[in-house]
DNA sequence: AAACCGGGGAT
DNA sequence: ATCCCAGGTTT
C-alpha cells in the first residue's frame, strides 16, 4: 500500500476529534489555523471557542474593535496574529463582499497567512491540492526520508518539499494533511515516538536505521537575550494610570508606566517625575519581583506599587486613568502583568 | 540568513 | 535547562 493510504487510513480510525474538523467554513479554518501557529491544540482550544462565540463571522471580527480583538487573545501570546486577523477581516469585509478567497495564491497574500497556513486552508476549506508543511511534517518527512539536512536551513526546507511531493495525494489533499501531521502529533513526536504503532513503520528507513532519535535535526540557536523592566503602579483610590505600547513586544496593548532598565530601589522616587506630577511625596507602598521568560527574551520585571492620597496634577501625555479592575478586562495586557495583578489579589 | 515575536507544556 | 508547538514578518 501507498504511503498516502497508509496515512489516510490510520487517521480515519486514529484521528481526534478537532472542533475546525467538522466545518468547511474557511473562516473558521482560518482563525484556527492561525491561533495554532506556534501553539498547541489544547492551549489554542480555549480561545478558538471564545472567538467563534464571539464572532461567529468574518463580518463580527471586521466590526469589533482591535481593542476588544486583544482583550480576547490575551494569553495567548504573538498577539501581531490578533491584529493581523482584525485587520484582514475588516479587509475582507470591505473590499471582498466579506467574502473569503478561494485561491491559494489569494490566500497567501493575507496578512499574517504564510505557506503553510494558505496551504491549510486551501485544502481544508476548499480541497485544493496544496501539501501543507509545519513542524509534525517536517518531523515524519525528515525520518521517513532519512533528511539529514538541517530543517531550518534552505537545504532542509527543499528537501521536505521535495520529499512530501512525492507522498501527497493530490485526490485527497484535506486528508492527507490532516493525517500527516495528526501522525506527527500523536505518534512520531519529537521524544519517545511510538514508532510499534506507527502504519509508516515498514516504510521508514529512519527507524531501519536506528536514526529516529536524531531525526530531524536542526542547527543554530536564537539566543535569549536578558533585558530589565520596572514598572510603576500608581494607585489612587480604586484607580490606576497605564499607557498603551506602541511597538514591538505585546505592541497595542496596555501596562504600567515603563521603565524599560534596570532602576536600584533607593532611586525608584526620582524617577516618578518622569510620568505623573504630584503634591505628595510619594512613598513605595510594596515590590514585587518576579522572571517572564519569552522565546527570544527574559524579562527581569519589578513592580513598584505607589499609592498617592490625591490624584497627580498632572499626566504624561502618553499616560492615562483607569479602574484598577478594567485592566486585563478592558484593557489586553502581557502575562508578565497578569502575573503582578495576580499576585496583589493574594496579598489582600 | 538572522532576528523578532509569547506563552506554556513535556522531558 | 532545553526543546518544541497546525509559523510569519521584518531586517
Amino acid at each position: 500500500m501507498r504511503i498516502s493510504e497508509l496515512l489516510i487510513k490510520w487517521y480515519s480510525i486514529s484521528k481526534r476529534d478537532l472542533p475546525w474538523r467538522n466545518t468547511n467554513d474557511p473562516y473558521k479554518i482560518w482563525l484556527s489555523e492561525v491561533m495554532l501557529q506556534q501553539t498547541r491544540v489544547e492551549q489554542g482550544m480555549p480561545y478558538y471557542h471564545k472567538f467563534i462565540e464571539h464572532y461567529p463571522t468574518i463580518s463580527d471580527l471586521a466590526n469589533a474593535t482591535e481593542q476588544e480583538v486583544l482583550t480576547l487573545w490575551q494569553g495567548l501570546g504573538y498577539y501581531s496574529r490578533a491584529r493581523n486577523m482584525h485587520s484582514t477581516a475588516q479587509y475582507i469585509s470591505n473590499n471582498l463582499g466579506s467574502q473569503f478567497p478561494q485561491k491559494f495564491n489569494e490566500i497567501l497574500e493575507l496578512k499574517g497567512v504564510g505557506a503553510y497556513t494558505a496551504a491549510a486552508i486551501s485544502s481544508f476549506a476548499f480541497n485544493l491540492p496544496y501539501p501543507v508543511i509545519d513542524g509534525n511534517v517536517q518531523r515524519v518527512v525528515s525520518r521517513l526520508f532519512c533528511i539529514e539536512d538541517p530543517i531550518n536551513k534552505p537545504i532542509g526546507q527543499k528537501k521536505i518539499r521535495e520529499a512530501v511531493d512525492q507522498i501527497f495525494d493530490k485526490r485527497n489533499p484535506a486528508k492527507f494533511n490532516q493525517a500527516i501531521m495528526e501522525l506527527g502529533s500523536l505518534v512520531c513526536t519529537p521524544k519517545n515516538p511510538t514508532c510499534d504503532s506507527c502504519p509508516l513503520s515498514i516504510k521508514c528507513p529512519a527507524l531501519l536505521n536506528g536514526k529516529v532519535k536524531a531525526l530531524p535535526k536542526k542547527e543554530g540557536k536564537t539566543k535569549v537575550k536578558e533585558i530589565s523592566h520596572t514598572y510603576f503602579v500608581f494607585k489612587v483610590e480604586d484607580k490606576t494610570y497605564i499607557q498603551q505600547r506602541k511597538e514591538g513586544i505585546w505592541k497595542n496593548m496596555y501596562q504600567f508606566p515603563l521603565l524599560e532598565l534596570d532602576v536600584k530601589p533607593e532611586t525608584i522616587l526620582d524617577h516618578v517625575m518622569e510620568f505623573i506630577e504630584t503634591s505628595e511625596t510619594p512613598m513605595i507602598q510594596h515590590s514585587y519581583q518576579t522572571k517572564h521568560l519569552l522565546s527570544h527574551r527574559k524579562i527581569n520585571a519589578n513592580f513598584y506599587t505607589i499609592s498617592l492620597h490625591r490624584k497627580p496634577i498632572f499626566l504624561k501625555s502618553n499616560i492615562f486613568e483607569i479602574e484598577l479592575n478594567e485592566l486585563s478586562k478592558k484593557y489586553p495586557t502581557s502575562v508578565l502583568t497578569q502575573k503582578f495583578l495576580k499576585s496583589c489579589r493574594i496579598d489582600d
